[in-house]
DNA sequence: ACAAAAGTGTTTGGAGTACACCCATGG
DNA sequence: CCATGGGTGTACTCCAAACACTTTTGT
């Protein structure tokens, strides 16, 4: 074991899954690429590690290249390191899904480096296994939401119940019931409610809430389950 | 983007995160290396994936060149990608961790391979990052064995009640209620009672019973639950 | 007969689910 | 004044958790 042979060296790739919720749909961030290889083809974000970076940095600075975002929610999805997966070269690539939060200053963003966003049911055709890793990833974040708050990562600070409810109902394609979506989001101690009303979407309005870290950190740490 | 640098190429590596569980006690699998480097230190298994075959085959080659074992319950858990992580050469490694049955064919093979078993809480030190790799498998574990019956691969193909309460008890490092954790397991109705007794650790017997995969795929295509 | 593990039921509290109406406001 | 989305309470069901004794049999 154990002998370095320099023909088995790999272009290490990272990809990126990036979702977003724009206060009614969740939807993926998809590119049209300009440059060879798969020029004019849709695709995922992405592009190899180098030699003198770690993954995780490639990852970061990948995404702030294409979207200009830092800071944002990223997880490692998984590898993806079938030996034909790109018929190019050799290269497994690291797939990471991220959520953001779709406003005024993204949309631009992402227009001019041209991206689009899709309905997450209704994808296009993407380069390689492109498709593949938006679904896993999908799966993944229907996993992940049952028991963390991610939710949050994809709205506004500031945001409404209602909204925080449309996007559950967007993650899980199902229908919740208002007085028990309520019920159980503010059992769980973790957002506070703001003095300011939305009114953008009602007369009435719908008080603002935002989203307590500390306190959720420090219920994480104490073993508390988040269960939607 | 997509530039192709002849720099930019990585050995990319498999290490192997290896649990059993002796009816007592969970452990790893640690091997005494003979070789360099780090010759006489302890470490994972693991070896470097060949140019033309997948991260997945490479994960059961592995296994296999150590332990002679095939069709094993392994899973990826996440990829290593620091700069820093191996002193000697660029290398990211994809993490996999490999849930087994301690039985004597396999203890002898092990023995033969300079392995032995160390109990979860008491992992001596291990190079590299593999200290850091066993922790997080074992919380994947943790996690994992919540909503999937993956406490099955651990136990041999005949167990008992008793053994698998064990088994989970030592996963979680708790206690459970007797009669509560039989209601709950017979519940999923994924395991036969079979007719013979096991009788090596109590002078009455405790019926063995086996796992149903067939009953266990049905359920969970239908969306099924387990969570112990 | 006794030690040691296997096996068995019931009660209780809390959480999930189902369900329908009033409120506030801008137009 | 009315249309629209926001906000609220209760009853029922079911599951999880707590809890103690009997059975079997080898020694």
């Amino acid at each position: 074991m154990d002998i370095y042979n320099e023909k088995d060296k790999f272009y290490v790739a990272v990809d990126c899954i990036i979702f977003g919720f724009d206060n009614q749909k969740l939807k993926l961030l998809v590119f049209d690429r300009r440059i060879d290889p798969f020029k004019d083809s849709l695709s995922l974000i992405g592009s190899f590690v180098k030699i003198g970076e770690s993954v995780s940095d490639a990852a970061i600075r990948i995404l702030k290249d294409f979207t200009g975002l830092e800071n944002v929610y990223m997880k490692e999805l998984k590898t993806y390191g079938s030996v034909d997966r790109d018929p190019g070269y050799r290269c497994i690539s690291v797939a990471q899904y991220a959520l953001i939060r779709i406003d005024n200053a993204i949309k631009k963003i992402v227009e001019e480096k041209g991206a689009r966003w899709y309905e997450i049911d209704n994808i296009p055709n993407l380069i390689l296994d492109h498709n593949q890793m938006s679904i896993d990833a999908l799966k993944r974040i229907e996993e992940v939401a049952r028991y963390k708050p991610i939710g949050f990562e994809l709205l506004p600070k500031k945001f409404t119940i209602p909204k925080l409810q449309t996007l559950y109902e967007a993650i899980y394609r199902r229908k919740f019931d208002t007085r028990n979506f309520r019920k159980k989001i503010l059992s769980f101690d973790v957002i506070i409610k703001l003095d300011e009303k939305d009114r953008t979407t009602s007369k009435k309005g719908a008080y603002l809430y935002k989203f307590d870290y500390k306190r959720y950190r420090e219920l994480q740490e104490s073993g508390y389950n988040f269960e939607i």
